[in-house]
Order: structure tokens, then C-alpha cells, then sequence
DNA sequence: ATATCATATAAATGAATGTTGATATGTTGA
DNA sequence: TCAACATATCAACATTCATTTATATGATAT
């Protein structure tokens, strides 16, 4: 029989009724691309690097370079891609450009996914 | 002269002091990956459709694939990534595998980086 | 003007990723 | 056992991405 299947069908059709009534932190379809592009900026552990060192301030791209031990096109490269999702601000000081944090709330984000990863990788080590 | 650069130089060594005291928010080097890992897990549109989605409450592959109209392997490369990450949880239930959201923080960090995401928008186009 | 410093760009490469189409695995009901 | 369904895996492909090396652009000081 099919019953299964067709309850299975139901479930869905339920699940599915007015989702943005649900849970006040569903988004709407068309907000999810720049969400996953600002994610993608995230990805990368040097950019991340990057975020957290520039958010003590303004910071040139040879301090960075020197903080962070990278090479200096890998930094540019990197922050011209953290420019990109408008992450960060430019300003340029006499020879010196400055990069800096545009939206402090990425170290809120960066904080929660720390967190949440902390738990689920002690989550999984506990069976 | 150099009296520019050198000055440059201490302004560095100053911003580098002690930069775990300064903002709470500041990771430690080390959990840096874990976070650049799940971000990148939040950097695909299908798959922050599907986070979405089963948010709602566990969901069945086919359902995930009804409702976001993607074919099945994309929906199952998909779940596969999210489970590696461990976003998700699996249950199988006869026929059917049911994926469920595994931590509901994510949805904060979507919510988080949407409104960022409109913000800085908003404020590029004011000039 | 020119040498030096700060930063960006270009070219090349290897690795990772998203997607599709075809096929395999596993479960259920007859 | 067998047919039908649910899901996973495989192979192939195009694209993106991180990184390196080399070079170009732009600002400053002499």
C-alpha cells in the first residue's frame, strides 16, 4: 500500500503552510543569495584572520601582512574579496591604505558559529 | 625620511598588544577553521534553502526535493555536506531518511548576516 | 626626476565545488 | 522473490577559488 507515502505527502503540505508565520527568523527566498555571499567571505580562515585583526582598528595592509605572516598578494587578494562583499572599508592615508571592518556584527557571527561548532563537535564525541 | 613608516610601525605593534583583552568577541586563533568550515557549509543558496526549510521540523529527502524543486542527487550532495558539518541530524523512519536542523543558532547567524547584508547595501547606494 | 616604499594586478596552477545524468543500494509491500 | 519506491553514490564536467611568482601602479622623499 501507499499509505505511507500519502501520509508522507500530508505532512509536507502541512509543514509547508504560511512558513514565514512559523518562526519570526525565516527569510524571505530572495535575501538568501546574499546571505550565502557574505557566508562565502567567511569561509576562508585567512579572511576570518583578517576580519579579527583589522577590527582592532584600522590596519594597513603591511601590518596585516606582517601580523598575519601571509604574503602581501595573498592579503591584497583577500581584501580585495572582503571589499567585494563590502566587509570591510578602504581609506588611503599618504602611502599607507587602510582596511577596516565595515559591520561589527561579523565578530557576533563569528563568535555564534564558534560556539555552535564547539557544541556540536562535543555533541558528537558523546554516544 | 622614514619617520612616516616608523611611526607606522609602533601604531602596529601598540594595536597588537594584548588583543584577546580587548573585545571579547576575539576568537582564538585556533577555532578559526572550525568557524571558516561551517561558514563555507552557509555559503550555497540550496543549501541555506534547505536549512531553511527543515527548520521547520525534520523533513524527508523527497520533500526537500518537492518543495525547493532541485533533482534528488543535488538535494542528497547537499545533505551529505550539511551532515559533514554536522548541521544537520539524520534519522531514517522505514523508507524515508529525515533530516533535521542539528542547532538552531544558525538560522541567528542567517537572520545576522541578512540584515548586515542589507545594511551595507542600503549604505552603498547612499552617497 | 628618480629611487624607494606600499599596494595592486596578472598569469599560472592545483584543488575544491556545484551540477547533471546514470546507476547502485536499501527498504517496503505484494 | 520481486516490483516499486526512497535515497545514495559515481563519473564527468565546468567553474570557482586559494596560492605563488613576477610585474605594474602609485605615493613619497631626496
Amino acid at each position: 500500500m501507499l499509505e505511507r507515502r500519502i501520509i508522507e505527502q500530508e505532512k509536507i503540505k502541512m509543514n509547508t503552510l504560511q512558513p514565514s508565520q512559523k518562526d519570526k527568523r525565516i527569510l524571505r527566498d530572495e535575501s538568501l543569495p546574499s546571505v550565502a555571499f557574505l557566508a562565502k567571505s567567511l569561509s576562508d580562515g585567512n579572511r576570518l584572520r583578517i576580519l579579527q585583526f583589522i577590527s582592532g582598528g584600522k590596519k594597513s595592509v603591511s601590518a596585516i601582512v606582517e601580523e598575519l605572516e601571509l604574503s602581501q598578494p595573498l592579503v591584497s587578494h583577500h581584501l580585495k574579496e572582503l571589499k567585494r562583499s563590502l566587509l570591510v572599508t578602504v581609506k588611503r592615508e599618504g602611502p599607507f591604505i587602510y582596511y577596516e571592518l565595515a559591520d561589527s556584527r561579523v565578530l557576533d557571527v563569528m563568535h555564534t558559529l564558534s560556539e555552535v561548532a564547539t557544541d556540536l563537535l562535543s555533541a558528537r564525541k558523546t554516544f
